[in-house]
DNA sequence: CGTATCTTTGAGTCATGTCAAAAACGGTGG
DNA sequence: CCACCGTTTTTGACATGACTCAAAGATACG
């Protein structure tokens, strides 16, 4: 392999870009090693580049008020972080925290910017990634205003299901700590627990430590419907 | 003025438009009258194309349950309504209507799609709005999970004045039914309601019909903190 | 084996939504 | 100009979901 090709395939930088732009990307990036509960960026740091997770899983998230928090998304392998910090304000809004170890690549800001005024193809893959996270965002939104608990749990267990996947007993391939299951849903640490206590007893769901086995798909989909 | 030269200033798409495009898209756009009320698309429907909004006012809002909804942004002047329908899924996921009279310009997907792969300024234009709508969809999104209804409220209102600023007299400049803005701020018609009474009575703004003055900004960003 | 960190449970409180009904408003047509 | 009807506003009472606080079990861990 090419000293100056992109040796990781889920690499979304390298994916979309021209063919002979990619050596200014070997030259630019830097790929480096991420330690669970690593923090890659917070919220307030200076917008210093975007990141491209290659393995491993980052959280996305917002703090309110020193105690509290609200996880956006995930992101793992393939995924982009960061892109927050493209515009005119020079900060990230938001933070990025691993929750598993893996790899990531580092582009600084400005290299980024310049892909984005030569590669057309480029840009307009991160066209698409963006509108994507809107509508999550909005659909998050939506629920968020007027979705009770129970049913935000159930639309996170099948999001998490969706975006990770199972293992071979069929549990989500993931591995949450109840705090930020709770921060995910947003809401009370307490109130989560309860929730999935309420689910696994209507056995919806089985748990196993911290791992979470989605057992009936259709009563848990129909939690996020309820009163239609 | 040439005939194929985009004769609206505020037209976002043509701004950053090459040059050459300019005849292409004076060809492949139409121009139309909205009317109070009217609605662009609903969530559901195919997505035709996007929206450039010329003058007047459109709420882009996503429904739950038959009854209520959530507000999720406004449009106005050189504003896009419609780029959620980018992507893979073939349909809006929001609906979009117009709250003030107005002048908008439509351009079928199809043309959109290969704007976006011709025009690299263009494509990084969008890129950044998108950026930049989703840090406001995060931001809110978090607010909805931790901030009360007061701070909502007022988090509302200071948007409103910053997206639609004021008039002579200072009141902000969009005339919302109640229920709109209680659509808005993720609460019920009623709370809304005392909420609006309390801040009125705190002489934090004033009331005129269905206008509304911002008259302690200071106080009113406090309630945005709270706890802090 | 003791200390710290999570889990689990219970009880109490409070913010917000819901429901219902009265009052005010606005337009329309006679 | 007024009587009427539909809509929006305003108010009160109430129900309840969800958060908070606090404390007792577990579990991990050095």
């Amino acid at each position: 392999m090419a000293k100056n090709e992109c040796d990781l395939k889920s690499c979304f930088l390298c994916k979309f870009c021209l063919k002979d732009w990619i050596p200014a990307i070997a030259a630019n990036r830097k790929n480096f090693e991420v330690k669970k509960g690593q923090q890659l960026f917070k919220e307030g740091d200076p917008a210093a580049g975007i990141y491209f997770i290659y393995s491993g899983a980052v959280k996305v998230h917002k703090r309110w008020d020193n105690e509290k928090e609200l996880i956006l998304r995930f992101a793992k392998t393939g995924d982009i972080v960061g892109q927050m910090g493209l515009g005119p304000e020079a900060t990230y809004p938001v933070s990025a925290t691993a929750i598993e170890a893996g790899l990531a690549c580092f582009v600084d800001m400005e290299f980024f910017d310049s892909t984005l005024n030569i590669n057309t193809q480029f840009t307009k893959q991160l066209v698409m990634v963006l509108a994507n996270d809107l509508k999550e965002s909005e659909k998050r939104m939506r629920n968020l205003a007027h979705m009770p608990v129970k049913g935000r749990v159930a639309q996170a267990l099948i999001n998490l299901k969706n975006q990770f996947g199972t293992n071979n007993d069929g549990y989500i391939n993931i591995e949450l700590s109840r705090q930020d299951l709770a921060s995910f849903t947003g809401a009370s640490y307490e109130s989560l627990f309860r929730v999935i206590n309420d689910l696994t007893e209507e056995k919806l769901i089985g748990v196993s430590g911290k791992s979470i086995l989605i057992r009936d798909t259709g009563r848990l989909v129909n939690l996020t419907a309820e009163t239609e």
